[in-house]
Parts: C-alpha cells; structure tokens; sequence
DNA sequence: ATATTTAATGTAAGCGTTTACATTATATCA
DNA sequence: TGATATAATGTAAACGCTTACATTAAATAT
C-alpha cells in the first residue's frame, strides 16, 4: 500500500487508479475528458474525490505557459476609496472574466508608486494581460513596443500603439453644455478634476469647446480643479462661488464633485437649479437621492467594461494590431440643472 | 551565437553570462543574492536587464510551493457595488498584503453561486490561503477540518475551528440603544439589514438586548429588515414611518441604509432629530454630508483588516491554532440623533 | 480469421524555477 | 608552503502538471 503524500498529486491518483498520470490529466482537463472511456473516468473520478484531489493550478499554468489571470489595475487616491465607479468596474469585469474562466488579480496602483514600466508590472504580478482602468500613464511606463503585448487601458484616454476603451468625453461634456446653454444660462463654470486624469482633461476641453464654437465667454476664475471627491467638491465649490461675480451654471467632471458642490452653495444660501444649475459625470446611484437628484452624464459602464474584457482576451490569445473604442454618453436629466 | 528564445528564461541567461543557472537563481533571490561575488552580480544583472528578463512567477511558485498570493473573496449583491465600505477593505487590505509581499486574487462570491466548499475555492483560485470577508458562510461550505487551512473571515461573525476578525456589534447596537435611551427616547425602532448578514444579526442581537435589559419596549413592528443599501433603506423607511404608531428612535444596521430612511422621513415631513431621531453603522464619509450629518457606530476597518492580514499570513507560514479577534467600536455623535 | 481503423492508454520530455549537495576557487593560518 | 576553513559556483533532482508521440486494445472491414 502506498503512503499518502502530503500533497495528493496526479501522479498519485495515477498510481492509486491503475492508469498512467496522462490519462489522469486527461480527466480533468474539459478539452479532452472525453479521450478516456467511461469506466476508466468514473474510477478516477471515484478515487479524485474521495481524496480530495484537484489540479493544481500553479503546475498546470507553468505547463500549459499561460495563467488565466489577468492583473487588474486600478488607480488608488483618496478617490477610489469612495468611489462606486471603481467598485461597479470592478463587478463588471468581475463577471465577464469569470464566464471567460479567467480570474482577476488586482492591483491598487499607489499614486507615488514607481513601476518600472507596465511589462514589468505584468511579470511580476504573473498574468497573461493587463487591464488598466483610470490610469494616467506616464511615458516612462511604456515599454518601446507593444506589439503583442496584451494590455487594455480603459478611461485613460487613447494613445498609439495601446488597444484603449474610452467614453466620448467630449461629446458627453457638450452634452452639458449645450443642455446649460439651451436653459438660458450665460455664466459657465467648472469644476475640472485632477489635473492628471485622462478622463478629465478631455471632459474640460469638451466643455470649453463648446462654448467657444457658441462665441459664450470663458471665465477662468470659473474653472477650478479638484479632486474627484465630496469634501474635494465642497472645497471647491466653495471658493468658486465665494466670488462676487460668479457662474450660474457649473459643469463637474464627476458626481461626488458635484455633490459637493451642491453642499457648498446649499450653505451659501442658494438654490439649486434657480441660482445655480449643476451637471455631473458617471451617473452614480447617489444621484438620484440628492435634494434636488443630480442631472449628470452617464458612460454606458457595462458595455465599456464588456468591450475592455473581450478586447484583452482577444490580444491574449493572439497579438492583434491596437483597437481605439469610444463609447457614447448620455445625458440623464434630473432636477439639477 | 546562441539564439534567444521566445520567452527568455533563467537558462538563457545563465548561458550568456557563463553561469550556471543556479547563480542565477541565486542572483533574484534577494536571501542569496549576498551569496554570489559582486563581479558575477553585476554581470549578471546587467545582461538580465538587457534583455529585460525577469523571473517567471509561475515557475517560481511551482518550485517554491507557494504563490505569494491570497484570495480575497467578497461577496457580491446589488450592495457591494455602491459601497464604500467594501471600497474601503479592498484598499486596506491590498496595501498590508503589498507591504508583505504577497498579491491579491480577487474574488466576488455571487449570491446564487455554488462552491464545492472553500477549499475547492483555495485550489481553483491557486492560492495560499483565503480572506473572506462578510461572507456568510453556509454550513456545507465547510470542509471537515481546518486545522491547517489558511483561512480568516472578518465580519462574518465567530465560528469555531475558523480564525475570525469581527467587531463588537453587541457592543455598537448597545451604544446607539443606550445614545437614544439618554436622550429620552421610548419608542425603538431598527433597519435590520439583510436576514444573511451576520454582523447584521448581531447588531439587531445587541439593540434588542439593551431595550429588554432597560425594561423598554420591543415593538416588533418597528424592526423592518432591509438590504444594505439607500433605495432599500428609503422604500423599508417609508413603510416604517408610514405607520400611524411609530418610532422616535430608530437605528440602522449601516450608513446606507439609514441614508435612505431620512431620505424618506424628509419626505414625509418629518424633521431629523427633533421628530426622528436616526443612528446608522459603519461611519462612512457620506456620513458628514448628509443633513443633518449622521450619527453613527465605526467600525475600526485599519485595524481589522491589518489584524486579517497578519492572523491570516500567521496562517500560511505554519498552521496555528485559530483565534477569534473582536474590535471595539465607538460611536461617532453628529446631528441625526 | 486476418488486416485495417479507430479508440484508449502509456511514455517521457518539457515548462522555468529552487535548492540540497558536490565541487572548485580563494582566503586564512600555523 | 601546505593544510584548512570559507566563499563562490555548479550539478541535478525536484515541483505537478501537459502533450506529442508511441503503444496497445477494441472495433470494423474483408
């Protein structure tokens, strides 16, 4: 009788089983379980679950050279924290992955943390591709080619050579605009995020955008940035609307700004919409449950995040050249604005 | 010449630098790296980063019998995706994993899935030990011993044989009890949360024994279950105070929850304290934002989820005997209550 | 019954590391 | 200087799987 290793290994299933260890690899393997004939799997089967006996991943991974993970990385900041953006992205590749039998490996990239470049990201992390959300890419980070390199950025703007997922933030911020405009509105405002974020940038030059194009003055005392938070918000919006002469209409680059917002100028005494309309950005659940519920731009986040997944798993498989995709936005009017 | 392979290994640059492989080896090794001369270091080092090797984690896992990984598993639920809380364990725990080498496999326990059992969930994830965090784990999940099992759920209550972290929930429910007892009021009521949660339980556990310990009333009316989130906590708050007999007190098994309650009790006209008096659990930011700010029980999550951590690494070195940590919480007095 | 397919199983060489142990080069000491 | 301790490096056997290829058993055809 043999000993009983201390790790139940396939190769001792073979021995207890009578049958060789690749016959045994073949049961559990769902491409091939079908190669071994009905008796022979059921008798391994039999032994396997009496024992408690399940492949082990590592091994498999090293043979078959590929992990069936894939690194999730996300940007941390007191942002992320609050946020339900990262945690509704999180779900969403969550459960795209698994149907694809992939699992997530994350990630939490520290704002003063320095990667040495993203490859190295990947090989240390032990994945087959990167999927990077919110994250300002600096030029250092970028290995001379991507080529084959399987790796999706998404809301962090487009940029060559990488397969990127993005919401039309221009579009979506002339949404605002024009819905500001269309109201009567003349004194235009901003609060324009974190001077880093991809996302932002393109969300302010949409905004300023339209307003040129429709000759409306652009007053930089009305364009303040903050970070992508309440209190970021609150701050903000109190000193933008401190100032004797000030916007009747402000645009934020996110909800949580704009919830702050919306507290500062409660506590200056004035009325939303009446003295001052806000728009906000990603259409957070919270929106609907402010006094007034907040008008805000939605980024089809399901769609975006079931497009980055395919997007990643098919560079994974086989190095295609680079993908650019830009979702449309929508407008969801509420009572803000 | 030698040719370079596709995938560059420790072979080849063993090869190239006239080493063996084990000097290599020695070399990204940061116990050996001491152990082999400062010349052969660097010329190691340096042809290495030229051709941009770095050790494969997956061949280093098989060989060293561990991956240097931990699953966390949370659970899933239309609450998870809007809260903080989660947001904010995912944070603390990824920045205590980081400091001790070791990454982070995540996984999200949907509500109608079926695992065999957790150690099936350690296997398929290639993991070396579990963090679950409220998770409320059915009988059949577990396997016949955990002696060895690297496992530690945090607030998912105190079960034997298993390494827990919770807080003091009694204790938290007995301080918002006693908090509206001393302001005078009689009539109780309580947002119970979902009927799965274990913290959940204890919290309505610890309410209802203050009152009955105090000789006040239990209304059993007034404790109206709800699942952790605002919608839920406004559509269970407006059946609560819809009723013409209703309570003056009433406290929240979370912050959401009791988001949504004074959402409703605004709406219905009713003014937070002076006619409702409203406590709620966890002390998220929202918290300070809402008026009036809310009253409420913190949990302390830094220490928690560092105590999670450590019991569970504690755990993977050598198999201890379990232990069960409970936190203190502490009741954070705004304007709700 | 024999030849020929086809199905089922087995053999053994990887996959890219680590590491105990063996060997060789270098430093220390009498 | 030769013996001996010490530092540096090398050899080769794991780690637990997968898989191309070889072999054997069973099924079908002639």
């Amino acid at each position: 009788m043999k000993k009983i290793p201390k790790n139940v290994t396939m190769n001792y299933i073979a021995d207890i089983s009578n049958v060789s260890i690749a016959t045994v690899s073949r049961v559990f393997d769902p491409a091939t379980k079908d190669k071994v004939s009905a008796k022979t799997f059921k008798k391994i089967m039999k032994i396997a679950d009496e024992l408690g006996y399940m492949p082990n991943r590592t091994a498999q991974a090293l043979s078959r050279g590929g992990t069936n993970t894939v690194g999730l990385i996300l940007p941390a900041g007191s942002h992320f924290s609050t946020s339900e953006f990262y945690a509704r992205v999180i779900m969403n590749i969550s459960v795209f992955l698994r149907e694809r039998s992939y699992d997530i490996k994350l990630h939490i990239l520290r704002d003063e943390e320095e990667i040495g470049n993203i490859f190295a990201l990947k090989q240390t992390l032990g994945v087959d591709g990167l999927l990077m959300v919110g994250i300002p890419l600096s030029r250092k980070l970028l290995p001379d080619s991507f080529s084959s390199f399987p790796i999706v950025m998404m809301n962090s703007g487009a940029r060559r050579g990488i397969t990127t997922v993005n919401v039309d933030n221009i579009h979506g911020s002339w949404l605002a605009a024009s819905y500001f405009h269309e109201k009567g509105h003349k004194k235009f405002g901003m609060l324009t995020g974190p001077s880093n974020s991809p996302d932002a940038k393109e969300r302010i030059e949409g905004f300023k955008q339209y307003l040129k194009q429709n000759k409306l003055n652009v007053n930089k005392n009305w364009f303040l940035p903050c970070r992508h938070g309440e209190k970021e918000g609150y701050d903000a919006g109190l000193k933008l609307l401190k100032q004797r002469s000030k916007p009747t209409a402000v645009f934020c680059t996110n909800d949580e700004a704009a919830f702050g917002l919306m507290r500062a100028a409660k506590e200056l005494g004035m009325n939303c919409p009446e003295n001052i309309a806000i728009i906000g950005f990603d259409n957070l659940s919270a929106t609907q449950y402010t006094s007034p519920p907040l008008t805000t731009i939605e980024q089809p986040l399901i769609d975006m995040t079931s497009a980055a997944v395919d997007l990643l798993l098919k560079l994974i498989k086989k190095p295609t050249s680079t993908t650019h995709e830009v979702f449309p936005t929508k407008i969801i009017e509420r009572e803000s604005a």
